[in-house]
DNA sequence: TGCTTTCGCTACGACTCGTAGCGTAATGCC
DNA sequence: GGCATTACGCTACGAGTCGTAGCGAAAGCA
């Protein structure tokens, strides 16, 4: 939320209630409506609140659709199938499952677009998004040393480099056939793309 | 462009030079102003033309960003650096030097975006920018094959959907990592990102 | 010279934006 | 219970943009 509600403060508080009922209503509207035509009065509207009290709690279009957006990654998780490529093939076709939707579509690569000229926008991106979901990485790499597959990892910052490249071919390349390609990152593409990025890293 | 102008017709014939101060107007108002706030009218003044004109060449934001935008992906090219990894680096370099610019960050991203809903531009994006740039990846392998560096291709289908595949990764990865994490692609990160995708590629 | 199409210009209604002002509702503190 | 404080719903507002229509002038072609 762009004003977290302090903690001990006089006053009404904030309605709790009020907050769910925005961020769905804006998923709603990102899929009836997309992003430019999604207005503000229309969500709040659908929200069943008044204009001036999404004002209030968000700065404007940007904030909010980040908000929404980001909730919708965080049902992803990362089940145990046995191997890293395993592994590794579930949690992208879960990526690809939430891409696959209208309201993250979108939405994401519309308030992408416009962290290009925002620093505050992208640092809120990246904190509420991006880094958000680099523990599946992390999570993926320790269940692999765990299993043996991968050497224990030495350097910490070389260590970090590599979670980075990783995070960005994997969610770009998604993001990418999905979007830009237009074609379902289904199972088989899933399978060659994971053969080709394991195969790759191993070998370095 | 909107409408193609007829090859044998009557009348004053459309400016050409209008078209190329539109465009060239379209980038730098992409810079000074980004995506949103970027408005038709602004753009008619700079190009120095009326607004009207601009709407009869073309049917709104979202076109006209589009073709002047791909203008900037046409100056890609693949010089042979002698091994199939170096013209890799060398066109994934220059692919980052054009996302540097912003008026290709703010305003790819904002049409890719506005493209989820609309199946006439996710057309034309790949039409203009996707399909064209294609051209790299096939012209790098077929140098590699003369080289001796790959197998000559067999299954044209196989072929195909590994040419895509490509595609996907390298533009995805790039992409991600300007847009997203906003790091710069350098030296030293596209030679970590070539060696995981060519010894991918090359143990399948 | 006529015919045709484009051009620049002005004006227009419709819409969205973000904010201000007001009275009311809900909570904490005394 | 009364009071201060904050959130809420509602209405209204000026500012800005949208996309289009209508006009006379300009630039080609036969």
């Amino acid at each position: 939320m762009q004003t977290r509600t302090p903690a001990g403060r006089t006053g009404r508080p904030r309605s709790a209630s009020a907050d769910a009922a925005i961020l769905a209503a804006t998923r709603q509207a990102l899929v009836e409506l997309g992003w430019s035509k999604l207005t503000l009065g229309d969500v709040a509207t659908r929200a069943g609140v008044a204009k001036t009290t999404l004002y209030r709690r968000w700065s404007g279009k940007n904030e909010l659709v980040v908000d929404a957006v980001a909730e919708l990654f965080d049902e992803l998780s990362l089940p145990d199938r046995g191997s890293l490529a395993a592994d590794m093939e579930g949690v992208v076709l879960q990526f690809a499952a939430i891409l696959a939707r209208p309201e993250a579509r979108s939405g994401l690569m519309a308030v992408v677009a416009e962290a290009t000229r925002d620093e505050a926008l992208r640092e809120r991106i990246r904190a509420s998004i991006v880094d958000r979901q680099k523990r599946l990485v992390l999570a993926g790499r320790a269940r692999a040393e765990e299993r043996g597959e991968l050497p224990p990892s030495t350097d910490p910052e070389e260590s970090a480099r590599t979670v980075d490249l990783i995070f960005d071919m994997v969610a770009g390349a998604v993001v990418h056939r999905t979007l830009v390609s237009a074609q379902p990152a289904d199972e088989e593409w899933v399978r060659a793309f994971t053969r080709v990025m394991l195969q790759g890293l191993a070998a370095a």
